[in-house]
DNA sequence: CCTTGATATGACTGCGCAGTCAGAAGGCCG
DNA sequence: CGGCCTTCTGACTGCGCAGTCATATCAAGG
């Protein structure tokens, strides 16, 4: 299975080089500003020039300089985007989220990943933006890489806690997972399970600690002692071994996973060990992934909206670019809820 | 469950404005020019002025402006990728080998998505990339939306068959998903299948398109004449609709799908119509998405190496940009092959 | 008729950097 | 010692745009 690749040469089109504005006057026989006017929608100019500078852009394929611009007003109309270098659900989820609602702002997007095991991560990632010249930065899903010192001259937007960012501005968003997280495990209380067991992400991830704190939380509300969370990867492997030794613990009934896949993984493992979902353990996962309604057996988790938070989020954090010295408030955002299927049901007896 | 929303203003850094090179030279007494020198590591700066510029630099927090840069050299060091706004395990799992590839060539990314309804798609979002300015384009798993008559300044690379692009240089990879499709047909007929139905993703998408030739190819090229295709649109719930079709067809043994999730939508399936996986039918899946082996029953599928297809054609792209006029040449990729497990196996009989 | 103000256009300039060229300082050769 | 090359540094300039200010035109008002 080789992929081939093909490769044309100039077809078609000779690499041109850009034509400036003036070139567009001197077609319309007018001045360079003019020019300028035209196309940034000043006033004062006559519909007849208007049109002609128009059709002469038109006929020499002019295109704005961006840098030429950015360089003039300081601003790129661009912001940064760090991210997990993962295929995950929810990371790339909230990336599209994120794309959409800056597009809607009239952001364009820069995006950085950081590996999980990168040392200088977070703060390397930033520094590559802010040389990039982005107008504000999205850190997106940060995780723990050790005390970090994170300085950077636009405002920042954090999807998730992170504490030690200095910068003219700190928006902290969606650091309520452990909301949802409580909800889970509510409702597996509700079922009548004397206590819930948690196979959590990897705790160097916030939203992984905000979850497991939302369970433990839950519990110790509820009189629970919480029982030993066993902490797995977000893959479904890690679930599944998380999983096996959850089934060997007679009195394990229900099960919190800290995202679909891993829960996946823990059902396939008590399958395996000859124990049935629902019926003899009941599992919830977390994130609402495209399958979790199709496999067997259909999956109960947690459902967020990434969409609608990208957007509040980012309309705040644009509002802090265009507005330095005010503070943009952030209104809440609603996002999402408990999905039930039937992976979940009262414990037997 | 809210989200809240915390905004901290001037979080300790007050925005100062840039420095320009111009101040590090004041302060080290110099001229601009050779700290521009220093920066760009020209030889003929004594050690130490060299030193002496760096240790100024560093006092001021100096960063070079990238937008300057750009303007005197007209080159932006960023490349623009069109994606889908997906979630999608494939579409998400190249986007991360395009980031990781690009920045190890030393560029930048911008990144825009066309939601697969836009009717400007592909076409706007290119204009949307070159207006930024970025040095080359690439289309991420371009879809068909009609004929297209897309023009660009700077080179592109289209992971995926797309016709109608004009531009210096066009460079196609990945067109091969037709390969890994024969793998997946060939092998179920190699299990004693008489013949192989198709649940094919969106005809819309290239990749779709290619994986159902390279099935309908393998059954002509086996003399049997390929069943109707029954056409999802990638999500295990168009799967699953397919197959309550299939399940009703006696004579259907064998499902190769056109992702995973289908996959996993036809197994579910299945068993609702009471036909055991892999006993009764066989199924097969494309992506290996990483709960492919831990839903039940495990999943047989293709695994793609995205990183590998990224890098290898990214450094063709990244080649074709910095020696214009040279046609680079691009080595084929081992992408990957067939990964067996339990849902696949010979016919009952 | 001149003044005033609104409308319309252009000349000039600077954003920050890197390219070009000029020149200074020092070493080597004949 | 003069000529010449190598090494080092700076002045000047332009990239393409938008901001500032000056100017020109025209209509309305006194």
């Amino acid at each position: 299975m080789g992929g081939t690749g093909d490769t044309a040469p100039g077809s078609g089109a000779a690499r041109r080089r850009p034509v400036p504005s003036s070139e567009v006057a001197k077609l319309a026989g007018v001045s360079q500003k003019t020019v300028s006017r035209v196309f940034n929608d000043e006033p004062y100019v006559s519909d007849e020039i208007r049109q002609r500078v128009i059709s002469a852009a038109r006929e020499l394929g002019y295109r704005r300089n961006n840098a030429a611009r950015q360089l003039t007003s300081g601003r790129s109309h661009r912001l940064g985007v760090v991210s997990l270098g993962t295929a995950l659900y929810g990371p790339a989820s909230l990336l599209v989220g994120i794309e959409r609602a800056a597009r809607a702002l009239g952001y364009a997007l820069s995006v950085v990943n950081t590996a999980e095991g990168d040392a200088d991560g977070i703060v390397g990632a930033v520094e590559t933006l802010l040389n990039q010249g982005v107008d504000g930065i999205v850190l997106s899903e940060p995780i723990d890489l050790g005390p970090i010192r994170l300085v950077s001259d636009v405002p920042v937007l954090s999807l998730g806690q992170l504490p030690g960012v200095t910068a003219p501005l700190v928006i902290t968003a969606g650091s309520t997972a452990d909301v949802p997280a409580r909800m889970a495990t509510e409702y597996l209380l509700g079922l009548g399970h004397r206590t819930v067991h948690h196979v959590a992400g990897p705790q160097r991830w916030y939203s992984a600690r905000e979850r497991a704190a939302g369970w433990r939380t839950t519990l110790l509300n509820a009189g629970i002692t919480p029982p030993e969370m066993v902490e797995g990867d977000w893959t479904a492997a890690s679930g599944h071994a998380a999983g096996q030794r959850l089934a060997a613990d007679p009195s394990v009934t229900a099960v919190f996973a800290g995202n679909d896949d891993m829960a996946i993984g823990v059902i396939r493992a008590m399958a395996r060990a000859g124990r049935t979902v629902p019926a003899d353990i009941s599992v919830i996962g977390f994130d609402d992934i495209p399958v979790a309604a199709y496999v067997n057996p259909p999956l109960t988790t947690i459902s967020q909206s990434f969409d609608s938070l990208a957007a509040t989020a980012l309309a705040a954090l644009v509002r802090g670019i265009e507005r330095p010295g005010e503070t943009p408030l952030m209104n809440d955002v609603q996002f999402g809820g408990i999905v039930v299927r039937e992976s979940t049901a009262p414990p037997r007896s």
